[in-house]
RNA sequence: GCCGACAUAGCUCAGCGGUAGAGCAGCUGUUUCGUAAACAGCAGGUCCUCAGUUCGAAUCUGAGUGUCGGCUCCA
């Protein structure tokens, strides 16, 4: 029924993983630094300004070596002159490789000495000089064979791998080595398949960001090199204003609000692991009913497994072998146990408890479960990725001809909690990848069936293929916050092996016969946590209405107010609504300060005129002053507002 | 896990070999006040932990813990 606006609904990104599918799970950082990427909306203007300056070469080429955006070609061309400026402060230096990335580029570098951020003013100044100078980028292209040589002679040894892999990939594909190219400015000279700005004169402003470490080839056996992160703009304009969204991201980092608006804060007696403050606890539970609200609504129940669970389980499940690491496991009278990392093995387990019937499906269990996961201690970061948290998790057995209607109504779900916070859903389909279980014929008619669904329901979607888990095929759903940051928010998995094979699941058909269930994974808000997290960053922890952990404060102007103003409070919280009273001993523009500060919705002076009349006229956290209103319809409109779930 | 940086009062931060500081918050008192900060006083710290160097360590060294920026958008 709520297919009407476009799907939403995602699943806990952190999900997918669950089911092993670890690389398509986002980090936080991650999508962060993609965040940028929207900024991009209104660079028509620049990019004129690029194509004036083409990089060298014919369209085709620039085609060839994939330039998709102009502005790609200066920022790798500020990678370059980086490149150019590090080699001139550290001679002897080696080159990984520094491509141009969302808004803008890094170079890898192997050096004898970590940098500092005095050196990255270093290299600034440098880069500054090269591009005063106005040097024209040259391409020259070489025979693979002798780009070898002139690699190995400059002792470039990453750049040497480089190029036998290109050799290596030519020889499996049989064709002769290609030819290579290099792009030198002034004295700088490297491999490079371009494009290019013509000159440096040509790039804009940047500015050097940070260095951090970065496996060569992300590859954590191999050494790891030192990036340099830069940032690069046609206009002054343009640089200002990616730094300042990312000053303003800083100023939302939800682990700061987290602190200023007492949510939530973390320990080292349990890294990785929040502890909930009141406050938190509110927008908790007030997310997790509605959610609620919403299934049972829709015909799930709710069931609560266990956290400790033996290891014959995950052994079961093949959790054991393939998501050991992760797991937390302790042991007790020579028995091995594990916190469990996921749901789902127990659902399958609640499912098989008894026979089931074809009239019982489809049966939708949801649970909250509390999970832990062993995340490496170096990829820990606030809410975004933590050790322990909570789904709001459900897994749906169902007969292969209720899968079509499922995943409608599971679209639909997404739609209607998404809208809750005002957040568009994008949606990927994600299709069978090379490595899978089970029956071809069964992925063909779930992928079929996803594709049905989504096509029936109107939503726009881009298909990503071959990127399903190796069990089933998916729907994950992208939000971008009010930042423009992408964020993957969750996953609708149809699992046709994993829980209904390795848990022999069955239930009896109308003819008496044993049929396999298929499963379906999904969770809408994801971790709660991370859901939160990016809550609190996407409204800058000015939540709805409904959201709010405190929705009103009521203002006494002075002592004598103070006793109506708990009758006031004591009106609006019969209709159910989160207030407090200011009781202190501050002036009112203080107390206003204070609430303003704390984010909260609504602020109720009282004072002498309004208890007189038995009004109040709230002040917006927008400073609207809105027209006085007697107390009791007041305390209804608030608790429709309440109801409504509106996004602002 | 790995590379780098950081860890001082509840919060934000200064101090960087010689007796621990500020603002805000807190507490007490005074003030009773009309839409973003009343005034005064008081209190508050194993300077992350453990070793080491030193006459002396918040400050230097080492180890540990935690946090932050990152760890292929493949020439």
């Amino acid at each position: 029924m709520r297919l009407e606006r476009p799907a939403p609904r995602s699943q806990r990104r952190v999900e997918p993983r669950e089911d092993f599918d670890l690389s398509s799970c986002r980090t936080g950082g991650r999508s962060i630094r993609r965040e940028a990427r929207q900024a991009m909306a209104d660079q028509a203007q620049h990019e004129e300004e690029i194509l004036e300056a083409p990089a060298r070469g014919s369209a085709e080429e620039l085609l060839d070596a994939g330039a998709h955006d102009p502005i790609d070609a200066m920022r790798h061309s500020a990678a370059h002159v980086m490149a150019e400026a590090v080699l001139d402060l550290f001679p002897g230096a080696k080159l990984g490789i520094g491509p141009a990335i969302a808004d803008g580029f890094y170079y890898d570098f192997e050096l004898p000495r970590p940098l500092t951020p005095d050196d990255l003013e270093s290299i600034e100044e440098r880069m500054r000089q090269s591009v005063a100078a106005d040097h024209r980028f040259v391409r020259r292209e070489i025979p693979l064979d002798d780009a070898r040589v002139v690699a190995e002679g400059q002792a470039q040894t990453y750049k040497v791998e480089i190029l036998a892999d290109l050799a290596e990939r030519a020889a499996a594909a049989g064709e002769t080595p290609p030819v290579t190219s290099f792009y030198e400015h002034g004295p700088f000279s490297d491999l490079c398949k371009g494009p290019h700005v013509e000159s440096t004169g040509r790039i804009g402003p940047f500015k050097l960001l940070s260095v951090a470490g970065a496996y060569w080839r992300g590859d954590e056996k191999r050494p790891m090199l030192q990036r340099i992160y830069g940032t690069v703009w046609a206009t002054r304009e343009e640089l200002d204003r990616y730094l300042w969204r990312r000053a303003e991201a800083k100023k939302r980092d939800h682990r700061r609000l987290g602190v200023q608006l007492d949510l939530f804060s973390f320990h080292d007696i349990s890294p990785g692991s929040a502890f909930w403050h009141p406050r938190g606890q509110r927008i908790w539970r007030t997310l997790e009913s509605a959610m609620r609200e919403l299934q049972e609504r829709r015909g799930y129940e709710e069931i609560s497994t266990p956290i400790l669970v033996h290891k014959k389980l995950w052994q079961q499940s093949g959790h054991w072998d393939l998501y050991g690491d992760n797991m937390f496991r302790l042991e007790s009278e020579g028995q091995e146990y594990s916190l469990k990392p996921m749901n789902c093995p127990e659902s399958a387990v609640v499912y098989r408890s008894r026979l089931r019937s074809y009239r019982d499906l489809p049966l939708r269990y949801n649970e909250y479960g509390r999970l832990h996961r062993n995340e490496r201690s170096g990829t820990l970061s606030g809410l975004t990725r933590v050790r322990q948290f909570i789904q709001d998790d459900a897994h749906l057995f169902v007969r292969p001809d209720q899968l079509a209607a499922e995943i409608e109504a599971l679209l639909g779900e997404v739609s209607e909690a998404y809208s809750w916070f005002g957040l568009e859903p994008r949606f990927a389909f994600a299709t069978k990848p090379d490595k899978a279980l089970g029956d071809p014929m069964l992925w063909e008619r779930a992928e079929g069936l996803i594709r049905d669904a989504l096509d029936r329901t109107g939503v726009n979607y881009v298909v990503k293929s071959k990127d399903g888990t190796f069990y089933a095929p998916k729907i994950d759903i992208y939000i971008d916050d009010a930042l423009g940051r992408e964020w993957q928010m969750a996953t609708i998995q149809v699992d046709l092996v994993m829980l209904p094979e390795r848990f022999d699941l069955t239930y009896i058909d109308e003819h008496g016969a044993e049929q396999r269930p298929i499963a379906i994974h999904r969770a809408i808000y994801g971790s709660l946590e991370r859901f939160i997290g990016i809550l609190v960053e996407h409204f800058a922890g000015a939540f709805p209405l409904w959201v709010a952990p405190v929705q009103a404060v009521v203002i006494p102007i002075a002592d004598r107010h103070l006793e109506a103003a708990g009758a006031l409070a004591a009106v609006l919280r019969s209709r159910g609504l989160r207030v407090e009273v200011d009781d202190s001993d501050g002036r009112m523009q203080n107390k206003i300060r204070v609430a303003q500060e704390q984010k909260v919705p609504y602020m109720i002076v009282l004072g002498d005129r309004e208890i007189e009349a038995r009004t109040a006229s709230p002040r917006t956290r927008a400073g609207e002053q809105q027209p006085p209103e007697g107390w009791d319809d007041l305390a209804a409109r608030l608790a429709a507002e309440t109801s409504a779930r509106r996004p602002d």
